[in-house]
DNA sequence: TAAAATCTAAACAGATCAGTTTAGATTTCG
DNA sequence: CGAAATCTAAACTGATCTGTTTAGATTTTA
């Protein structure tokens, strides 16, 4: 149907190749897929595949772009300005912990830190549509609040920085090295409250 | 001269072999390389090196253990207990900061990003010797700070993770994804400042 | 020095993979 | 319908890679 990029491309089948692309590159990382292994996946002849795109790297690239992009979509929500840190933070640090603890994060950061020594631009796309994003977002939250009074920052896109890290803390190296994957609500919960109580205590303006 | 591997081992060109794998695998990664790179880098026949490994992923292995090995060494002088956390923790911070931003950090961590789905005891090894350390000497010294009333510590393992994450904000994901490699001593310095004072503004004592 | 241990270059087997080509089948649409 | 566009399976090329083998050279050691 709606073709992903914007006209260029022709067929009826370029989405089937698209999908089965991402459910590949995503399984195997980049070297790790075959294409015809992405082919069978897309129920589509490495013919019409190799019509669509000139080379394996060139659609690598066009789904990295689309699952950054997606990863962006996904946390489109912006943050509610009018409420306070104390709401704000707790919900904030649960999407961010949810996010990277799912296979999906897992498996587009793994194949962002793998490749982007050989393939610079998806380092970029990953960081700008990924924590770039949320620094972006959060800061200019963190600044209104500063504004207000709310909150005392000097700097919110370091604060900003600061925030997302600490809601990483444990939990993700333990996902990314250890392939733990049994964390329960309870360990989330307790790694985002110890973030938002460490980052209140420095920013917070309450007594 | 010494073998790397306890006796079971034998041969004159051994440390060769073990000098070129490292130079090509933390180059390359696991896939980028091959095996004629590594016998050419390590100036050494083939046939000799397939005498000591029975393939290349057992020496990619035997590399691994071998560098997260170093890591903890490089790493091996203990903090301080008797110095306050006012002096322990920029420098520590910094030690961290210094590595993780090393080519030879950052070399080290894609490959374990990259191969730990496939090879779960790599992910182990590095977590092991490398952040699992970190947390293991550092909440040792924070729990004595603690019990000192120096600091105020509930969870002394969290704390330290937390902390060691707040010295790898907005620097690291900077090298790990854009390439910045330009990154000077202010720079540095502010991270960590900007780390102790959000970390001590919460655990610490004074006023 | 002479046997034993170790190493060498180079060719080779077997597998995988990216990308192309062919000859034809199916779908779309005027 | 019928022509143009799109897709198909399958074979093929050429390259790369792991791991083995061969026949002999070099080094160690006694």
């Amino acid at each position: 149907m709606a073709h992903t990029t914007l006209g260029i491309k022709k067929g009826r089948k370029f989405d089937q190749v698209i999908a089965g692309a991402r459910t590949v590159f995503l399984r195997d990382g980049y070297e790790g897929a075959s294409v015809d292994d992405i082919a069978r996946e897309a129920g589509v002849s490495k013919a019409t595949l190799y019509s669509y795109f000139p080379d394996k790297r060139v659609l690598f690239l066009e789904i990295a772009a689309l699952e950054t992009r997606r990863q962006a979509d996904a946390q489109e929500d912006r943050l509610d300005i009018t409420d306070p840190p104390e709401v704000v933070l707790p919900a904030a640090g649960r999407k961010i912990i949810d996010f990277i603890l799912s296979d999906f994060g897992i498996a587009v950061f793994r194949i962002a830190v793998a490749e982007s020594a050989r393939f610079p631009e998806i380092g970029q796309k990953f960081y700008d549509s990924g924590p770039g994003l949320l620094r972006e977002r959060l800061s200019q939250y963190l600044a209104s609040c500063s504004a207000q009074g709310v909150l005392n920052i000097d700097d919110p896109e370091l604060a900003a920085e600061q925030f997302a890290e600490l809601c990483k803390v444990h939990l993700f190296p333990a996902r990314l090295f250890l392939g733990r994957t049994d964390v329960d609500e309870a360990e989330r919960n307790r790694i985002i409250d110890s973030a938002v109580a460490l980052f209140l205590a420095r920013y917070g303006t309450r007594s």
